[in-house]
DNA sequence: AGTATCTGTCATAAT
DNA sequence: GTATTATGACAGATA
């Protein structure tokens, strides 16, 4: 059994290796003691063979948050995550994006291989090209070797999927098994190691493959020891396996439960990490071999994420639903793929991984990025954009006011810039209209008293709502909804301020008094023969509208700074509670290590004797281990002691001893 | 009616 | 000195 381990774990380390760049562990001695489960998904971000339950994965990775109300974007801003990662791990990062691993099925015999009926077996696909007849339990499967098949033949989609058939033809089986029972028997009786294997190159594969004992057990009620076979397959150098061309059948029943779903030769990673029928295997009907792997049922290479609902198809989750996932499927190699592939996310992360470091691998990715933009409602985008939960246009938008969104894409950012100020945020007032600006011909100035004003109702809707008049302000944009509301809506919705202005027959909307040129702002106070107290009432005006203005943009500044703040919080106490949990650690094993000290040194005394042949205390001597590693019995120095009469005398006859 | 939140406004300091 | 901006505080509106 030894041997067996020995030679599974050098067989398999460069397919060990491979699996674990992928976040897939190999445990081959919990597999040859029998625990049967060689194959663990790794619960890192890095496992890119998990079907990732993104969903599960918000909000605490890397303490990302997805906004609750686009549960779209979760898998989109999860995926762009995940890349972000691999991405992060250097440039050009290059997935082996072919997996060669092989599969040599047991056939019970040769004779059973035929065409198989559209009979299911006990797998989940309906008909397979070829399906062995013998009892799935019974079937065995081996590592083989071929480089010849490409992953995209591989994941051809076709209705092959997973009943694990190799197709050989009767003849090259029956050689294949005879030479494989002569190269075990040679095997059992002198294991060879994996490097004289590797210097034996092809010669001994071809007479290794030639050798015509049959292996099936189709004449053997027993079938043969499974140390016996492993050290059969396991003695094949794995490297030597590409020339493997013919796949061999064997059984290995007392494996079958365990090796139940072995892998395709040259399974790419995408192919790999399909659930269900992973390692299925397009069989070529005029080629020497056909290999479907069967359903995975054992434990070994169950690559299916740990949520088990992945395992359908019609469960996928993550990604996988999202529309463009077929689109990205179908830009990889011609291998569209199985059904089953389709709306993997796995599949889509891995196609992204695989195109790291080409060309037009981000484009592809905001292609698809782009799909799942467009599939969400536009208001979401536009709350996600909005980090606070200030309605800063609430209340200038009526129930018939457009959107937020179409706000904001329609509006001028001109209209803030030519002013300087408060340009970093977007307020109504980007979406004045035109038409809310009064006509200088009808303008004739009416002296009024009132100056000051507390109008709370001096809503934004004054900037966003058209006046009757023209202003022939050339910054002003017309706005999308100028002619949305009749008269009376907008005599409604218009501020006091607004509506003293137009009583005023100011030529001025108080929205246009407020954003324009303060150059212009001027020259309308100056060049008009206004009274001062319609001079002060515009100055009101204009200053209430600005300052309204900055409190908006101020408290937004406020609530962006309380919520960073919180995640920085957040942040440091996560930070605090790892902190705490690396000094726990630290000093429990510093705790583990002075008691292992104390019972070496305890140990150590117990066997040394003084002078006199009495042993050493603990109490008096103690171990120094000095710079260069020698290990000295000291003395301690017990100064207060010495000073002591009492105590002083011991000590001395001690130190006079011990030389 | 009490409360929380939003929003406009004022006062004031800073630019 | 003026205009503008930022911000705390206050108060009204509203849910």
């Amino acid at each position: 059994m030894q041997n067996v381990k020995k030679y599974f774990t050098e067989g398999l380390i460069q397919f060990t290796i491979l699996l674990s760049l992928i976040g897939v562990r190999v445990d081959v001695d919990s597999y040859l003691n029998g625990s049967y489960s060689p194959l663990e998904i790794n619960d890192g971000p890095s496992s890119a063979y998990i079907q990732t339950p993104f969903h599960s994965l918000r909000d605490n990775w890397d303490g990302y948050s997805v906004h609750p109300k686009c549960p779209e974007l979760d898998y989109f801003f999860a995926c762009r995550r995940l890349l972000d990662e691999v991405r992060a791990l250097g440039s050009p990062i290059r997935f082996p994006t072919q997996l060669n691993a092989w599969l040599v099925h047991q056939v019970p015999d040769s004779s059973e291989f035929r065409e198989p009926p559209n009979s299911t077996s006990n797998s989940n696909v309906s008909a397979g090209p070829l399906e062995s007849t013998g009892e799935e339990a019974n079937d065995t499967e081996l590592l083989a070797v071929d480089e010849s098949h490409t992953a995209a033949q591989l994941s051809e989609p076709g209705p092959y999927p997973s009943t694990g058939v190799c197709e050989i033809p009767n003849e090259e089986v029956e050689e294949l098994k005879g030479r494989i029972q002569e190269y075990g028997d040679e095997g059992r009786e002198e294991p060879v190691s994996l490097t004289q294997l590797a210097l034996s190159s092809t010669l001994e594969h071809e007479g290794l493959l030639s050798s015509g004992a049959p292996l099936s057990s189709s004449e053997d009620p027993h079938p043969p020891d499974i140390d016996q076979h492993w050290s059969q397959f396991l003695s094949l150098p794995i490297y030597e396996f590409d020339d493997l061309d013919p796949l061999v059948p064997q059984q290995l029943s007392d494996l079958d439960a365990n090796i139940s779903s072995a892998i395709s030769q040259d399974v790419s990673l995408r192919d790999a990490m399909v659930t269900g029928s992973v390692y299925d295997m397009i069989p070529q009907r005029g080629g020497v071999r056909t290999l479907v792997a069967r359903q995975p049922r054992g434990p070994l290479f169950r690559l299916e994420s740990t949520n088990s609902s992945n395992s359908s198809p019609g469960t996928t989750t993550g990604l996988a639903a999202l529309p463009n996932a077929v689109v990205v499927n179908g830009t990889r190699n011609g291998s569209s793929s199985h059904g089953a592939l389709e709306g993997c996310l796995d599949e889509a992360v891995f196609d992204q991984i695989n195109l790291l470091g080409l060309d037009g691998c981000l484009e592809t990715m905001d292609v698809q990025l782009l799909g799942i933009l467009q599939s969400i409602d536009p208001r979401v985008l536009e709350d996600l954009d909005s980090d606070s939960g200030l309605s800063l246009e609430s209340s200038s938008r009526g129930p018939d006011s457009p959107s937020a969104s179409e706000v904001s894409s329609s509006s001028s950012s001109s209209f803030f810039e030519d002013e300087g100020g408060a340009t970093g945020y977007s307020s109504e007032v980007d979406s004045l209209p035109s038409k809310s600006i009064a006509n200088y011909d009808t303008w004739s100035p009416v002296d009024f008293s009132e100056s000051v004003w507390h109008d709370h109702s001096y809503s934004s809707a004054a900037f966003s709502q058209p006046s009757a008049t023209t202003f022939p302000h050339k910054a002003i944009k017309e706005g999308p909804f100028s002619d949305e509301d009749g008269e009376d809506d907008e005599d409604r919705e218009l501020s006091r301020d607004e509506l003293r202005t137009r009583a005023l027959h100011v030529p001025f909307s108080a929205a246009e008094i407020v954003i324009m040129p303060v150059e212009e702002f001027l020259e309308l106070l100056e060049g008009h023969g206004l009274s001062p107290a319609q001079v002060a009432f515009l100055r009101d005006i204009r200053r209430r509208g600005k300052n309204k203005l900055a409190a908006q943009n101020c408290r937004k500044r406020k609530l962006d700074a309380i919520t960073g703040l919180q995640e920085e919080v957040e942040r440091l106490q996560a930070q605090r509670n790892r902190l705490l949990r690396e000094r726990q650690h630290t000093a429990k094993a510093l705790g583990a290590a002075g008691q292992r000290m104390e019972h070496l040194s305890r140990d150590i005394f117990s066997r040394l004797r003084d002078g006199s042949g009495r042993p050493l205390t603990p109490e008096r001597y103690t171990l120094q281990c000095e710079a260069n590693g020698r290990v000295v019995v000291q003395n301690i120095r017990r100064p207060s002691v010495a000073t002591t009469t009492a105590g002083g005398k011991p000590d001395k006859r001690k130190k006079e001893k011990k030389p």
